[in-house]
DNA sequence: TCATTATATCGTAAATTTACGATGATTGGT
DNA sequence: ACCAATCATCGTAAATTTACGATATAATGA
């Protein structure tokens, strides 16, 4: 008669366990990352921390429709927050949220 | 006379110290997980090591040739990693690669 | 050898993203 | 009230992504 045999489960690197709006939110701001202008963005608001939207558009070598465009998906993803000041409008990093992505990849990863 | 005043350097919540080559393929592993399907798939990778194409094509609602797009993107994003079997491909996660993510981030964020 | 199985790749259509110039909206100063 | 400054949004073209069916490729078995 055969052996029963139990197959060890191999352990996996990460457990990925996350779902529903926790996942949606996960991909969306992985997907806004997932550009080289816009994590260019990112890096500049960290050495330039309240910095208004002129200075990423004379940085970057592209029209100011363009990168008013990145910073919108970059805000709706949750990675920055603009504060207007008089005609200006002021980008910082959102820090909730940045910490908020690192608790999640440090679980699931 | 006015006072010299140094103004304090906000401390950045996450410094993103990351460059070239490095920074290339952070946001291409980005860009890879930033689709809900692509993340599924990763998600089943966990619950399924070693599985072949043709169980992710089973439990997908795509079809057969999408899903080896996918897992075309994944691998050359270095998510995954497929092995030839026979007529069959069986895909694990890149443990390798997923540790060298998690470090990245857990270094610059 | 021939058929079958499993998957990758090709060709392509539709959807989405990315980029731009032009325009609209809001604020601040004169 | 008017003008200038700053930024967002609109309209749109080009590029890329996503999806599909069809076909090619490679291994297995009869």
């Amino acid at each position: 008669m055969t052996e029963e045999v139990f197959q060890a489960i191999p352990e996996a690197c990460c457990t990925l366990d996350i779902s529903g709006a926790e996942q949606d939110k996960l991909v969306t701001m992985f997907k806004a990352l997932g550009n080289p202008t816009r994590f260019e963005i990112m890096k500049f608001l960290v050495t330039h921390p309240s910095c208004i939207t002129g200075d990423i558009v004379d940085y970057l070598p592209i029209a100011q429709a363009t990168v008013s465009q990145h910073l919108k998906v970059l805000r709706q993803a949750g990675w920055i927050e603009g504060t207007v000041e008089g005609t200006a409008t002021s980008y910082c990093l959102h820090e909730e949220n940045i910490a908020w992505f690192r608790q999640r990849v440090d679980e699931i990863f």
